[in-house]
RNA sequence: CGGGAUGUAGCGCAGUCCGGUAGCGUACCUCGUUCGGGACGAGGGGGUCGCAGGUUCAAAUCCUGUCAUCCCGACCA
């Protein structure tokens, strides 16, 4: 029963959970919404970051670390925002427990109530803000190019292991601009770095556009995302930069002395990643046999699995491997060698192959004797047996050849599941029938937007920032429309 | 917060209608044979049946209450 994943064409929601169980990534923890990302799942995102991490510092951008706890009155300082997020917090309202008089266990002490309630943030604008505001005097200041890695929390009504948590795992940049240039120039340069993060690394096609008004980040002037296609036809949104102008330095009186000496407000930029981005990995590239990992982001890039027939034999396969590990260690490839004799070969390459380790290799007696091993790629499942010797370069070549070729099969697969379409009929039809993106003229109004989200669930993902300018008409209401945009279903 | 369902071994479930020795699969432990795609056989351990009351000679089963979780909506990275 244990054995083996629902197939993803029968019910993709079963398959996706039980592959998060199975491959070790996450369960459902006993806390509401709450999820434990198991020590496989956590060595994922830790690559993640650590790439992330990199491209930030590469731009001139340092992590620091704010408080959990938002006082109440923060929070409300910005409009948007309050409105944004009021309905999703957690809050603190009390500092102290007691005994139950009973003696039947604890409870809130009513005498420890809090003056003011604490927020756990759900994001941390409005704590950063009212810190800028100490920190930025003259145009000398600028820019404040920060970044913190940190738990968040939004008490969301639905849960899905990585794709909503009650509680999760980001990065929020959260930065200050002399101009307004600069500020939007923050912005766009982020969203490149979300969208190489994910196309290099994660191996996920991805488009880049900018949100409508509905879909914007509350307090944000304009929201720019990245939006992946999922292998359901559902979209995801993957990663957001918002141009936030100067709504927050407002909000929090962060003012700065220019070059003439005339004070004038902060321009913002804010912008995050999570540890949805696990979720949407998984959903990219995962098959029925389990996941599929980029080797760029593999925690193990290849296993070796020993075949013995009798325990002697060991010593004969640890000689034959130990200059070949070395040898593919120095080229920087992580070797996992699985000597346990507590599993069976065949129990080995089915664990492998859901934990999605883009290489195994294999090597028996057969290979001793003709110098071998045998070669597995995760991604096609095509086994070779070649040579020992030059296997540290070839190794190497695939690990290259699959990271590529995971994302040509995704960018192949988000091509064919994109649809044009001038006519609400065709709408309706395709996102029923196939799903995807479709790419239809829209009036630009919110209500348009609102109606086609009531009556068929598809919602504006994007405006696409290379989207060619045309004259045509709204799918919808027939008004005049000067660009196509991106709908879809979305997690 | 509306609609629906479920709480029984680590996990997945049956048993509940019709009250009477706590069951199956899997995982786990031991021994043996196996080991190039999730092995097989034999034996073994593991449960206050979500919680609290009630009815009864007797409750996983019936009644009342309560808590929790999941699914479908609304909300959302």
């Amino acid at each position: 029963m244990s054995k083996g994943l629902p197939k993803r064409a029968d019910d993709y929601s079963a398959w996706y959970n039980e592959l998060v169980k199975k491959a070790d990534l996450a369960e459902n923890s006993a806390v509401r919404g709450c999820m434990v990302i198991k020590p496989y799942g956590y060595s994922i995102w830790e690559k993640m970051q650590a790439a992330l991490d990199k491209m930030f510092k590469d731009t001139g951008h340092s992590n620091a670390y704010f408080p959990l706890f938002i006082p109440k009155s923060y929070m409300s300082r910005e409009a948007d925002h309050v409105d944004g997020f009021a309905k999703e917090c957690a809050v603190v309202t009390h500092y102290r427990l007691k005994n139950n008089a009973d003696g039947s266990g604890i409870e809130v002490d009513p005498a420890a109530k809090l003056e003011e309630e604490l927020i756990v943030r759900p994001t941390s604008e409005t704590v950063i803000w009212n810190t800028y505001k100490n920190w930025i005097q003259s145009y000398r200041d600028l820019p404040i190019l920060v970044n913190q890695w940190a738990n968040v929390v939004r008490w969301e009504m639905r849960t899905r292991l990585f794709l909503r948590t009650a509680e999760f795992l980001w990065q929020e940049g959260h930065t200050a601009h002399a101009t307004k240039e600069e500020a939007v120039e923050e912005t766009l340069k982020i969203l490149r770095i979300y969208a190489t993060f994910a196309e290099q690394f994660m191996g996920v096609p991805v488009l880049r556009g900018v949100k409508t008004e509905s879909e914007r980040f509350a307090g944000a002037v304009d929201t720019y995302c990245i939006e992946a296609l999922m292998q359901d036809g559902k979209a995801l949104q993957a990663g957001t930069s918002h141009f936030l102008g100067q709504n927050f330095a407002k909000a929090f009186d962060v003012k700065f002395a220019d070059k003439e000496g005339k004070l004038d407000l902060v321009w913002g930029t804010s912008w995050g990643v999570s540890t949805r981005l696990l979720g949407g990995l998984i959903m990219a590239h995962s098959d029925d046999n389990g996941l599929v990992l980029p080797p760029k982001l593999a925690p193990i890039q290849v296993v070796i699995v020993p075949i013995v027939k009798d325990k002697s034999q060991y010593e004969m396969i640890d000689e034959k491997l130990d200059p070949i590990i070395g040898k593919m260690k120095s080229r920087g490839i992580s070797v996992h060698y699985d000597k346990r004799d507590t599993h069976k070969p065949g129990w080995k390459f089915a664990e492998y192959e859901l934990k999605g380790v883009p290489i195994r290799l294999a090597i028996g007696p057969r290979d001793l004797e003709n110098n071998t091993v045998e070669v597995a790629r995760r991604d096609t499942l095509e086994k070779e047996t070649i040579g020992i010797d030059t296997i540290d370069q070839v190794v190497e070549e695939m690990l290259e050849e699959i990271q590529h070729s995971i994302f040509d099969k995704a960018l192949k697969f988000r091509e064919r599941n994109t649809t044009e379409v001038d006519s609400y009929d065709d709408f309706k039809q395709i996102l029923e029938e196939k799903g995807g993106f479709i790419k239809a003229h829209w009036d630009g109004t919110p209500e348009t937007e609102d109606l086609i989200k009531n009556e068929t669930k598809a919602t504006v993902r994007c405006i696409l920032l290379d989207e060619k300018e045309e004259d045509g008409k709204c799918v919808y209401s027939g008004r005049p429309s000067r660009k196509k945009v991106v709908f879809a279903k979305a997690y």
